[in-house]
Order: structure tokens, then C-alpha cells, then sequence
DNA sequence: GCAAAAGTGTTCCCAGTACACCCATGT
DNA sequence: ACATGGGTGTACTGGGAACACTTTTGC
């Protein structure tokens, strides 16, 4: 089979930088090992070439679901990167995504995949296929800075979480210290988390209580002029 | 010719949103009537075809050069857009560009062009081909946000301006008021303007100072964990 | 001299910051 | 009883917001 077109093509992909947040709160990225030249072996970010007909968060979608099992996650553009000479195989325009996950239901999964997916932490990234590398620091870019603007760190945690968890994981995404009174006042006061009538078990200390982000809460203080940023 | 391949490929457009000052103070955008269909007649965003071989932005700024005679502007990626039938003719990604330009260099080129080229004014803009509303939208978004934190805002001033333009300005691009003094001691305390050794001439009232941008010291600043933030 | 915009300082308030101790739970 | 993290309040400070009059220039 083979499709031919009056003008050349360059080939449409897409690539998802997916961030974790591991157990031990170091922030993670979701690579797989390719086993196809170009860079036969290397690690790249997940991805592949965007089918016929198919819309491009779909097609990342559906990359992630075959490479590395994980579905039913955020996912949000990132941007598209051009460069002619950024795949050898020829002219290759890709369309780059973040994505989160909430490492509790992940973890096991990807590590066990066929496909050789593993989690890397941020800082210590091996070498990257293509231009990969790029792509992972400006969505470590992208992420600090929409962490502080739009509540979307929440995804990155269960969905039961406690403010000092909370707490560490935009301690770890942003790498600053927050302290704990002022960051506690302040997101209570934003009104958007909800206490449980619950708390946190088996722990060798108090018991810490659980809180739920408020999506409906959230939305309603978006429309009045409020602002998250933290 | 042809060009063939083994899998089908979406073909790959850019399209620029260029936003202009307009000497009464109102933003405009420009846009292109289209002689061909599909949408034959209707505006639409400056744009076409990526070549073999052609970078994104590289072919954003000669597409922008050939349908509008504008070179040498403010230019950065908004995002790609993919949506299967965001185009009649078949499977087409494109990626979308804002611009900024200076209106008092180019007012009377984008106008007598050829290519019926023409400024129009961003609350007031004509039912537009393809999915380009929601792309101006966008847009306008990211501009309003990105002007608050970086100094994009020069990009549509003379070399020389006034603090009263440069309020207006933002006051045109975020469509609320700014209160005088305050916007004065902010910029001004910002110390990346340049007060020159000129005044305004042949105004009908006391001539204001001029000021220039002072990319230098802004970068900086930048450095130093110092924020924009208007 | 009048119309039109330039230019300039002070007060108030709120939000961010810094900071230290007692409490609950499991071992 | 002890180790571990959970939970809480206050004082200070700096930046944003509100606000009105004098100055300069061209006509």
C-alpha cells in the first residue's frame, strides 16, 4: 500500500512527556526503550506517528495506552517542535504533550510492560532518542509554571490526599521549601479542597487529615477573578 | 510530480495571528481574503503549506512575507491545532503562530497589498475559514496572559514611546483600566525603560517624555528571580 | 486664557513571610 | 516514654490600590 500526495509531507507524530510523582516524592518521567533504529536502544518518550484521520490528543492517547498501558489520564499540548533535521529518518513534525499520573494505580503497570517502559527520575534522565531531551526540559518548564497558575497538581496524587503530601509535591516540582502554615493557610483559604471524614492510618504519628480536590468549587471561584498562584 | 509514502500522512500547515496597535488605540488583526476553495472569499489567517524540508517558524515568517509583505516581527508558537476535519480537503495539522507588529512601519503596506490583505479590529472580525476563530481566540488568550509576564508589549510600539501609549496599550490588550500613577511607579521601578533626551512634538498639549525598552537590562533582571507581573 | 494631556506623593490595606510549640499515634 | 510528623497563631513588612492637583504646550 502506499499513499502519494502533489506536494511533499513531512510524517506527523506525537510524544508525551508523563510525570509521576514517586512514593519517595521525587518527580518521575515515563520513558520507553526503542528497539528500532534511529537510536536503536536509547530511551525516548512515548509516542509515535499520528494515523489517518486521527486528532492529535487521540493519537497521543492511544500512544500511551499501547506503550505503556496507562490510560484515563491528564493530558494537555505542550507544543510542536520542527526543526527538518530532528529525526534522521527524514522530515518528521511532532506535536508534544504533558501528561500526569497518579503513581498509586500506575506503578506497577509500566514497570512490568512488554514494551520496556520505565520510570526515570527528572534529574537523572539517561541520554534521549531525537530531540527528546528538549522536548522533557521545556515541559519540566511548562509544569512549574502551570502548577502555580492551575490546579492541576491534584493529578498527580490519589484522589484522598493529605496537605503535607500536598505540600511536598510542589515543594518537589518547583525544588523550593514552602512553609507549612503559610502554604496550609493559604490553600484552605482558596476554599477548593474539602476535608474528609477521614484520616490517614497505620501511620507511626498522628494521623493527618485527608482532603479531596473540589473540581465544581474550583470552576465557580475561576469565573469571579481569582487567582490560584501559588 | 508526485511524492509517495507508505502511510497516509496529514499534510502540515502554519497560520500566523498578527495583532497590530492601531494609532486609535485598538487591536487589530490581520487577515487575508482567500481566492480559492475551499472557503473561497472568506478571510483567513495568513498561512499555507510547510515546504520540504522547512522549519515551523521558517515557514511561518515566509508565509507571513508572501501574503502580506511583513518581515522582521515578533513571532512565537501558540499551538498545533488537528483536528480531522478542521479542513475540508483532507487530514490537514497546522500549527498556529502569534505575531506582533509595530502598525506605524507597516499600516499602509498590509493594506494596499496585492493579496487583499487587511486589519481588522479584534472585537469586530468577519466569520473566518476553517477552525481560525477558535485559533484567533486562542490567540488572544495567550497574548493577554503572556503580556502580564513578559515584555512583549514593546513589540507593538515605535522604538520611542510614551508612558500614556505604553498604558493604553495595556489597557487596549487586557480591556481594563489602569490607574496612572501607579502604572508609571511600576514600570518605572521595573528599570527596564530608558528615559531619552527627547519629547514628544507638535502635540497640542504639555509633550511627554520618551522612553525606550531596554532589552539588556531586562535580561538582566530576568536573572535575578524578578517578575514582570503586570 | 483655555483646552488637553503630562506629571507627581501619600495613605491604606491586604497578602506574603517569618517563626516555635503542643498534640496524637504507633512502637 | 519516646520518636515522628500533624496541626496551629501572631507580628511584621512590602506592594497594590485608591485618589487630585499643578505644569506645559499649542491654539
Amino acid at each position: 500500500m502506499a499513499y502519494t500526495y502533489d506536494y511533499p509531507r513531512p510524517a506527523v507524530t506525537v510524544d508525551c512527556v508523563v510525570f509521576g510523582l514517586d512514593p519517595t516524592d521525587c518527580l518521575q518521567v515515563l520513558l520507553i526503550q526503542r528497539w528500532l533504529d534511529p537510536f536503536a536502544g536509547q530511551w525516548a518518550l512515548p509516542g509515535g506517528f499520528v494515523r489517518h484521520q486521527e486528532g492529535l490528543v487521540q493519537a497521543a492517547h492511544r500512544e500511551l495506552r499501547e506503550e505503556t498501558g496507562i490510560a484515563d489520564l491528564f493530558l494537555e499540548q505542550l507544543q510542536a517542535y520542527g526543526q527538518p533535521q530532528r529525526d534522521p529518518r527524514g522530515h518528521t513534525v511532532t506535536v508534544a504533550f504533558y501528561a500526569l499520573v497518579n503513581l498509586w494505580n500506575y506503578q506497577v503497570r509500566a514497570a512490568t510492560d512488554a514494551k520496556q517502559a520505565r520510570w526515570w527520575p527528572m534529574d537523572r534522565l539517561p541520554a534521549l532518542a531525537f530531540d527528546h531531551d528538549v522536548i522533557v526540559q521545556d515541559a519540566i518548564a511548562t509544569l512549574r509554571t502551570t502548577i502555580r497558575h492551575r490546579p492541576i497538581g491534584f493529578e498527580l496524587l490519589p484522589a484522598k490526599f493529605t496537605l503535607t503530601q500536598l505540600q511536598r509535591l510542589y515543594e518537589t516540582v518547583l525544588a523550593r521549601p514552602f512553609d507549612k502554615r503559610n502554604f496550609r493557610k493559604k490553600l484552605l483559604k482558596l476554599d477548593i479542597l474539602v476535608a474528609l471524614d477521614e484520616k490517614e492510618t497505620n501511620v507511626a504519628h498522628r494521623a493527618a487529615q485527608l482532603y479531596r480536590f473540589d473540581q465544581a468549587k474550583y470552576l465557580e471561584r475561576q469565573q469571579t477573578e481569582f487567582n490560584f498562584d501559588l
